[in-house]
DNA sequence: TTGGTTTACGAAAACGTGGTAGTGTTGAAA
DNA sequence: TTTCAACACTACCACGTTTTCGTAAACCAA
């Protein structure tokens, strides 16, 4: 077993100094062709390559990328993730990612595991939690730091940065739009806590689309679900009432266990029910009828994100420290992906 | 905007050595209360935190494992990245993670990239492309600079290391038997090109279960599929010869491709077609009719490779080079999980 | 020979940390 | 008064790089 070489031992070994072995190697004219060419062979011999960690420790700067999200087991978190990690590597930079499991406190301690030099610069989505606390100190104190931050999709006003979502209340009104097109006229809305700020936002788009086409809007439609396992009984509820002839559904987790319910009950999808959801993921492709989505484009948007921070953080290298606090937020198109279960 | 403080800056401020710093941080009994004191109140005041990368160049370790796999828009793969994370973050280690997108020469780089100095560890799994080759010389590689590489899944028996597999002979086994005890006799398998070492693995053992219960065993009831998107044809001319009335499918997108292709063509699952898929995975749980599958338990084969990376990166510190190379294979349990395409 | 320019290399600082060894001062025991 | 220990702190080194500056030797022109 033979331990990563380094200049030094190099230098030693063909007795001459350390800065003449890195400057042959950079191909530097000061060295005499000779020496360059004898210092070359031998380090490529023995498969020289730079330590990263001491290069990040001379250039400040790692050449890596922070990734805080909430989940990781989640179709649209692991799309933008790919989307990150092809931009990134693209880049040149590595990308590490830290799972907040929704916590305040694991979201915290980890952006402060990452802050301490290992890497350059987040990518971020809020946690559950963090958005319903409204605490946002972690943040702040690393952009204060002067560490580049994008956030994604869960972001915040509270917070002054880089931001790449959807518009979420947009695509909410298209979705709801194209049900009402279609004939329906007591369209439910399956949704989450009102804390998490997309949901809120899909909610307000949902409640535009009804109103613009002189639908009353009632709060008897708009299902908040907490926990997915629990909420099959009141959505039963409801469909045996005959509440209603369409969901909206904030995702596709939601519009699938309506569908399965609605199924059990012998009500048909579309004919019965038509089904909208947020997010397009595996589980509307595959569920049965497949389920007409809003595209939510995560690789985009992991792509965009990681374009803004690298670009943020080369051009920080130039103007070395010129502050030109220029924050852009991106909206990332969304269109509706229309299949089986509206007709 | 503050920079992060560093011991020297406290120093320079405090007009004391850097060294005094450094102890008083550390609560060394060498420096004298007041000092001591007064130093600790200042750096906590600018929220002082060590510099992650000077430490790890110090201690030549850096307290975070690289994850290298072949997808991550993949629930198996993204439920072991949680597992690791998990383990990883409890002993206070971060992970970073490159996709090596079923590509050769990215699994390669990847690997060359987080190997000088990036990481103290790899947990991987083989793309397909270097299962295809046989090429593993970049693992050797690095094995040899003294890095601890665990593999899991997709792993090959070229390597010595530390392993985490299931027993996906057994497993197969295990699912095909019960098919048969069903009353099936026409068993198709539905698998993926051979050079995947799982998908082998899990041939083998559907072969052993047909041949151990005495049914023939016939080539043209394994159908090898290398691209999903296209496999509709093949699997709806078998289902209209009628010619299998089970069908054991090596993952699950290949299983609820079959169911949907047989209820198009109006057989009914399971009564005319029992299911049964490797891998659990949201598909199958949302699928209709919901899918029996093997149960992988991505997130202790994640939590387990993590253990062993650590004990090992723990071990070496203090035995210090000292190489007690007893590499083992740790083999996951597996179980049935049946669900309502099976009867 | 002198002065000046190349050529070819080396020494040292810097990045931020932590540990070992040392240094100077004080007070008390011998 | 000398000696020794305790105290409180500083110097220095190492980790692996890159880069700036310095300088010796060689060469050339005057």
């Amino acid at each position: 077993m033979k331990r990563k070489i380094t200049l030094k031992q190099i230098a030693k070994e063909l007795d001459v100094s350390i800065s003449t072995v890195s400057k042959s190697l950079r191909n530097s004219l000061e060295i005499g062709e000779e020496t360059r060419l004898k210092v070359q062979a031998f380090a490529k011999f023995y498969n020289y390559k730079p330590n990263n960690i001491a290069l990040s420790l001379k250039n400040r700067k790692t050449k890596s990328i922070g990734i805080i999200i909430p989940e990781i087991v989640h179709y649209f978190f692991s799309t933008v993730i790919n989307g990150i990690e092809q931009v990134a590597n693209e880049y040149g930079y590595s990308v590490v990612i830290c799972v907040s499991d929704d916590s305040f406190d694991k979201e915290v301690l980890n952006m402060e595991m990452l802050a301490n030099g290992s890497i350059d610069g987040f990518i971020m989505s809020l946690s559950k939690e963090t958005q319903y606390k409204g605490d946002f100190h972690h943040i702040t104190e690393v952009i204060n730091q002067g560490m580049p931050v994008v956030m994604f999709d869960r972001v915040t006003n509270d917070i002054l940065c880089d931001k790449v979502i959807i518009d979420d209340k947009a695509a909410a009104y298209e979705a709801v739009q194209s049900l009402i097109d279609n004939g329906r006229k007591k369209i439910a809305l399956v949704t989450t806590v009102d804390y998490v700020s997309v949901g809120k936002l899909r909610t307000d788009g949902y409640e535009k689309a009804l109103l613009d086409n002189g639908i009353a809007f009632s709060e008897d439609l708009i299902i908040k679900i907490e926990d997915v396992d629990t909420c099959e009984i009141t959505i039963s509820e409801l469909l045996h009432a005959r509440a209603f002839d369409a969901v909206f559904a904030v995702n596709e987790l939601f519009a699938v266990t309506i569908i399965k319910t609605a199924n059990k009950m012998g009500l048909k999808v579309p004919e019965d029910l038509a089904v909208i959801a947020f997010t397009d993921g595996i589980i509307s492709k595959y569920s049965t009828p497949t389920i007409t989505t809003v595209s939510q484009s995560g690789e985009k948007m992991g792509s965009k994100a990681a374009k803004m921070l690298i670009e943020r953080l080369e051009a920080e290298e130039d103007d070395d420290e010129e502050h030109t606090e220029n924050y852009t937020t991106e909206v990332i198109e969304t269109h509706l992906i229309k299949r089986e279960s509206t007709d």
